[in-house]
DNA sequence: TCACACACCCACACACCAA
DNA sequence: ATTGGTGTGTGGGTGTGTG
């Protein structure tokens, strides 16, 4: 029979490759017909050529043939609970018999490296678990469906392969014969083993070299003999196919749900935060606004840092931590030079390009300026900039970069600091003093215009005991991993004939915006479905810290605190930033909810 | 020729430490 | 507490050998 003969009901049996697996299926299995049926009625195909890549099929309890001695072989069952279940099942979780270990290389092993008997590792981590193993079968106890009544959960049972079977596919061929010489094919069961343990470790990211470190340790590895390097490498083939991790607390402990399984997670946070030319944008823009760094005579600058500068520079913006913020400016932006940057960040802007980061804008001048710095050469400038500062004066401010947006700086404001440094604390807003020429006022009736921050709370009574009633906003574990998709679903949802509050509001709730997060957005933007749809995009890119785009239009809960200061000089400059029309609307709308104090 | 396993390299993010 | 020096590990590029 040949799979053209059968309609093809799904692609269970179907690789990424879009090749169908091949299955050889044993004696007496290959005239089964209900077998082979279902193996080519979900887009597999059966081979009666052993010479052929292929996955072999048996039954337990038959006589393994002298000639698959050397073959991994998987139960039927494999094939019938995958179409039963309507995904692939994970084929490792059936492997009846595996070859048995080359002589050789166990034998070096053991002699040369390992006593007799390994000592049993007895942690409170059920990971490294080490117990005799049947050579015969190479399965080893530590594999993830093995690991039983143990305290966290078995993995394998539900997580399985399932959706994640680029893995089974690209070594099937590998998992028939493999070769302990020369190249040495992942198995089915490597893979698995090694996507759980990977999962059981998201702290450390799967695209570093630590992890692989440890996971090469376990001694499921050490019998196979997969250096760090080679799991680093599979994952890379596999073009990091993780799917998801399952979540961990602070101190790394795996959190278990209440059916005792571990808890996915499809936030796979990378390790590392590479610094972006927005991040050295608003690191230079805060020194050069508020720290005035002094140029000196070797064309570097001198910047005294308040106490506790970068602490507060990184509470500020969390993407790096405070260290890191320091040592980014210590190492790029201090060789760089604040003004340089700005200049440079500056240019490109206006001339329509992305500016680079720091430490890639110009490599080779930057590694000439960090030699210059040590041996106290000559003056170098960095090329196509204008001289003088004022070019930097008369633009920085027209330069929008979101991650700037709604932050008040006035906290880099250095108080006095040059008189008397050892008092430096908190400076209390009324006591700032105009230090650089930048500063900004601190009296109602001095400042000159509103600045928006985000609003990370709901400030009415009303919306708060909703969220406390229901939850997040959005579910983003659910949105995350398809953030496009999603994003493009609200923008859909939003164009409506009507677009009523009501309207808007079934709409949102059918694409997973829940319904009192809906009203608030559309209670917040004045019914604007691009100020709602520009919010749930804030939302979902803060990862949920932040509930409203900032943006005329959208009146954010530092807008409502002026609000009911009900000063006029503030309300004007609401009213200038929110347009005068958009004001008096909004003003009258939450008058009318008595939801604040007006 | 291609995919894969394996290895090596390097810029850089980040942490730690001594002064 | 700040600062400069240094160590460690990530993330990604790439080279080589094999089948």
């Amino acid at each position: 029979m040949s799979a053209s003969e059968v309609p093809i009901r799904d692609r269970l049996f179907v690789g990424q490759d879009d090749q169908p697996y091949d299955f050889y299926l044993c004696p007496p299995l290959d005239t089964n017909n209900d077998l082979i049926q279902m193996v080519v009625e979900h887009g597999g195909s059966v081979v009666d050529d052993l010479s052929l890549e292929c996955i072999v099929i048996s039954s337990e309890g038959y006589d393994v043939p002298e000639n698959l001695k050397d073959a991994h072989i998987y139960s039927y069952k494999a094939i019938e609970d995958s179409v039963a279940n309507g995904i692939q099942m994970d084929f490792a979780h059936y492997l009846i018999h595996a070859p048995p270990p080359e002589p050789d290389f166990q034998q070096q092993e053991i002699t040369a490296a390992e006593p007799q008997v390994e000592p049993k590792q007895n942690g409170s981590n059920n990971d490294n678990n080490d117990d005799e193993v049947n050579p015969f079968l190479d399965i080893d106890p530590e594999y993830p469906t093995e690991v039983p009544n143990s305290d966290p959960p078995p993995i394998g049972a539900e997580s399985g392969l399932s959706a994640d079977l680029p893995t089974v596919q690209q070594s099937k061929a590998t998992a028939v014969f493999p070769k302990h010489h020369g190249v040495k094919y992942f198995t089915p069961e490597e893979d698995a083993f090694l996507l759980e343990e990977i999962r059981k470790r998201p702290w450390l990211g799967f695209k570093g070299h630590q992890i692989y470190k440890e996971i090469c340790e376990l001694s499921f590895f050490q019998k196979r003999e997969r250096t760090s390097a080679s799991l680093r490498e599979r994952i890379r083939t596999l073009k990091y196919h993780v799917g998801y991790v399952y979540s961990a607390d602070k101190d790394h402990k795996l959190l278990v749900d209440e059916d005792g399984k571990y808890v996915r997670s499809f936030l796979i946070k990378a390790c590392v935060q590479p610094f972006t030319a927005a991040d050295d944008f608003g690191l230079c823009k805060v020194v050069y606004g508020k720290l005035s760094p002094k140029p000196n005579s070797t064309g570097f600058e001198t910047v005294y840092f308040p106490t506790n500068f970068f602490d507060k520079y990184g509470a500020m913006f969390p993407q790096h931590s405070p260290e890191s913020w320091r040592q980014r400016f210590k190492n790029y932006l201090a060789i760089f030079g604040v003004a340089n940057y700005l200049k440079y960040f500056i240019m490109e802007k206006q001339q329509g390009n992305d500016p680079l980061p720091s430490n890639s804008a110009n490599r080779d001048w930057i590694k000439a300026r960090r030699s210059l710095r040590k041996t106290d050469g000559p003056r170098l400038y960095f090329p196509n900039i204008p001289d003088e500062d004022q070019f930097i004066d008369d633009n920085i401010d027209t330069i929008l970069v979101p991650e700037l947006e709604g932050k008040n700086l006035d906290v880099f404001t250095p108080m006095a600091w040059t008189e008397n440094k050892e008092d430096g604390n908190e400076a209390p807003p009324s006591k700032r003093q105009r230090v650089s020429n930048s500063t900004e006022p601190t009296a109602p009736e001095s400042i000159t215009r509103f600045v928006d921050t985000p609003t990370t709370y709901f400030r009415e009574a009303t919306f708060a005991k909703f969220y406390e009633k229901e939850g997040e906003p959005i579910d983003l574990d659910e949105v995350i991993p398809r953030k496009d998709s999603f994003l493009t679903d609200v923008a859909n949802a939003l164009k409506l004939e009507e677009l009523t509050a009501s309207n808007m509001l079934k709409a949102l709730n059918k694409v997973g915006v829940k319904k009192y997060y809906a009203m608030f957005l559309i209670y917040r933007c004045g019914s604007k479905e691009w100020l709602v749809q520009k919010s749930i995009k804030r939302y979902v890119e803060t990862n949920g810290q932040e509930l409203l785009c900032i943006s005329p239009g959208a009146w954010s809960n530092k807008a409502i605190d002026w609000l009911e200061l009900k000063n006029k000089h503030l309300n004007d400059l609401l009213k200038a930033y929110h347009g005068e029309e958009d004001f008096n609307i909004q003003v009258a709308a939450f008058k009318k909810s008595h939801s604040i104090n007006l």
